[in-house]
DNA sequence: CTGGATCCCCTATGATACTG
DNA sequence: CAGTATCATAGGGGATCCAG
């Protein structure tokens, strides 16, 4: 729970209004974030292979990124009741349009 | 100073080799660098502009923010020699290359 | 297989005080 | 004016165990 006196919360809240951008960047500053919705675009769509891509995150990091991911309306979650329990991930529109965005940082970086 | 042996580190250099783009977000993400920029561009390049234009951040924090922007070749601080000193920061060209992509991310955002 | 619950630790962020 | 030194803290990231 975050204390909405600290002046942590209240400088989180002065940049989320004073510049959209900081709100972009929350979506995808997290850790694994921008990895894992690269992984998958191509396909890595699902808990367990993410995890087989994504050797150092534990269980539980990957299940909070994903969830997150999906709440920013970034990933589509398929719950598929075979057993057992399948689920698919698959890029939102929304996900979709930042692939093209994080390529252009990529290539940025290498400047 | 970072222990290396913590996960935490260990997944941080997992994640600097296995992508740029955690590079590249990494260098955007500090809670204030990406603001700093934009109000460099737009002529905030001043120490006391820049705390004017971010009211709520402290001054130690503006100071690391800017010196880590520097050291990420983003920004070039100029002292000037007057009473009292004057310093200034101009985007480098890899900061300005930046801004389109930040621009982009807003737009973006907005969707 | 997927991922929730719980607890811990690290580090970026911040407050404050001080210097050239 | 433009920072740096010191100390404190929140909370994001992580390990581990457990459940549907």
């Amino acid at each position: 729970m975050i204390k909405e006196t600290s002046s942590n919360a209240v400088n989180k809240a002065f940049l989320a209004k004073s510049c959209r951008i900081n709100g972009a960047l929350d979506v995808i500053s997290g850790r694994w974030k921008a990895l894992i919705l690269i992984h998958i675009a191509e396909d890595k769509n699902r808990f367990s292979l993410l995890k087989a891509v994504l050797p150092t995150i534990s269980d539980n990091i990957l299940g909070k990124q994903l969830k997150e991911l999906e709440a920013a309306n970034l990933i589509v979650k398929t719950i598929i009741p075979e057993i057992p329990v399948r689920v698919d991930y698959t890029l939102s529109d929304k996900g979709e349009a930042l692939l093209p965005i994080l390529v252009n940082l990529s290539e940025w970086y290498d400047l």
